[in-house]
DNA sequence: TGATAAACTGGAACCGGTTCCAATAAGGCG
DNA sequence: CGCCTTATTGGAACCGGTTCCAGTTTATCA
């Protein structure tokens, strides 16, 4: 490859003549020199070495992504989406993106060490909960991040995330809206995002004047034996409780319960109607497809992207929280109760 | 944050010796000397910067990860898994992973050069077929790089995939040797891989005397109107084909098949048995869980880390292809025809 | 104890760019 | 046409490490 040694020699001027027209924004260059130069760079296929500029500019153009848990993350579409979304804003703006995931978190210390003095401008956190050290290490060196899908709010650190209080109550809403009352939620019961799903819940069955019955509200997890598929049939089982329809904190938990349901013979929505919360790949594969609370998933990594570079720029900014809108998506997995 | 020369200095020693400490395998240094340097380094807190470090040593320990397309990619178990596996096996080998995806394909020349003289010691190339512009111009510039699971095999380039076609051959074989006869084949028509497993199919069928009738060969793809759903429940509508068992190409496409034979009211697997390969999150979620091929994806990706760091190390050595092992999981969506 | 080889360590050059500062060339004006 | 201001350009220092080379210690052995 050519260096920008290579590239002067060739057009007979100082490198920093070179180094002025390939960041054509500096100090003056005349056209007729610029010109020339930009000749020779097409035609010596000349590209500035990433790490010398990186070196010398302290920018690396660079951002990551970093997440704890690999498991969850990009097999499940919603992280994977997230991520789309940052890669192609990224692209865009001519940022490369790193991934950290994974193996890396076994030593925390030696962890942060690595984000705060490796290559990148700064970092989009994909995690279920906010981890202080990590926030406090990069505060402390002044490297700009951003909570994405956090769920917590902490002042002076950046985040975006929908309010997830409010897509549970909206869903409760919408079933309660259709004339619901017996309704069972069925969410994760250790992210923070569903808990305060499920207190949306309830705040919409109080403020309908609809006491809320604890039998109905249940936790699962994307592990077979305790699936949503599990949860739904064994609410459905106990004609007791008389349910009529299941609120799910997330889509996956929300199509398993449908085909638990379909399984036990039932009909979704004629016999029970059921909605979840993302809008997900899995919510259009679902059968019939799921009544979902979109919250344009992949727009809300480009703005993260946006938002954080944004902050790189001009660090002395001051940090806020966004709250991402959503969008009641209305497929066929709700209609009124039956009488029963 | 510190740099080499705040730490020479507190030390009272030249920073090469700080160098020599920090890359502990160079030239010698003595015990007493090396004790003092690291007590130091650990009291600042020290972390070489990774863009001095990538600049002097042209190396930068970190590894690119290439797709074309981002849509089928994370938002796919598949990819999604085998991105899992490069993530952590990077990270296990202390290598950062950088994620270069969709937009920037749009000017493939300018692609070419950001990657050969980006940040990469080399690349993991995620398609569905190899890109012959893309490879030679990193084999002109000499940087490392390894299909995964492209389906082509190119004489001097690197690749690691499963073989397709035995692939499709073995799902095939499985359900001819549970006693099916009339076997419908449900592939996207237009990935390497999936043509690949098609052939397969049909060895299987030829190899077993089995006629080939070519309605039962059907092409669907991820999307609503097309899928594996509806291409299931067109075969089965048609009762006069009298087919026994699907093998579908991916287990997207086999859960949707199941989906659509069960809203159809037949059981799987006493009416219908259905087939995938992947062993992708969908066959477990399944209901039933889908017998398919597992390629272990996320050790296939470790794998493929692997075999690239090798080749970085160690550049001359013989290119080679990588077949890589697969292994049949039976569970519940295979058994013997009904006598119809 | 002195000569000689081996082990350490310091200094300088280098990786490939950017940027500040001074020098030179060009342009404007009386 | 000569002087002063401004636009261009070259040179050197710097970003923060690594590594080669040579000089200084220390160890070994006669």
């Amino acid at each position: 490859m050519p260096t920008i040694e290579d590239v002067a020699k060739a057009c007979g001027m100082a490198k920093s003549t070179v180094s002025r027209v390939i960041n054509n924004s500096q100090g003056n260059v005349s056209a007729r020199t610029r010109e020339h130069v930009m000749k020779v760079v097409r035609e010596m296929n000349f590209q500035p070495s990433a790490m010398a500029q990186g070196l010398s500019k302290q920018r690396s153009n660079m951002i990551g992504i970093v997440t704890r848990n690999a498991n969850h993350l990009l097999t499940d579409g919603y992280y994977g989406s997230v991520i789309n979304g940052i890669a192609d804003a990224a692209a865009a703006a001519n940022q490369v993106v790193a991934l950290y995931q994974g193996v890396i978190w076994k030593d925390e210390a030696k962890t942060q060490l690595t984000l705060v003095n490796g290559w990148c401008d700064g970092f989009l956190i994909l995690m279920a909960n906010q981890d202080a050290a990590l926030s406090s290490a990069l505060l402390a060196h002044g490297i700009p991040f951003l909570y994405v899908n956090s769920g917590d709010l902490v002042d002076g650190i950046m985040s975006i995330d929908i309010d997830n209080a409010d897509a549970g109550y909206k869903m409760t809403r919408h079933l309660i809206e259709h004339g619901h009352r017996r309704i069972a939620c069925i969410h994760t019961g250790v992210d923070q995002f569903s808990i305060e799903r499920r207190d949306g819940y309830k705040r919409a069955l109080q403020e309908a004047g609809i006491e809320c019955d604890e039998r109905l509200v249940v936790t699962a997890f994307y592990k077979p034996e305790i699936s949503g598929y599990e949860r739904a049939q064994e609410l459905l089982r106990n004609t007791s409780l008389g349910i009529t329809a299941i609120f799910a904190a997330t889509d996956v938990l929300a199509t398993d319960a449908v085909y638990g349901a379909k399984d036990m013979g039932f009909h979704v929505p004629d016999d029970i109607s059921v909605v979840g919360i993302n809008d997900t790949a899995e919510a259009l594969r679902c059968n019939p497809p799921l009544t979902t609370l979109s919250q344009s998933v992949e727009e809300l990594g480009v703005n993260a992207v946006n938002v954080l570079l944004d902050r790189i720029a001009r660090p002395t900014q001051p940090s806020r929280h966004i709250t991402w809108p959503t969008r009641l998506v209305e497929r066929e997995t709700v209609a009124p109760p039956k009488n029963r």
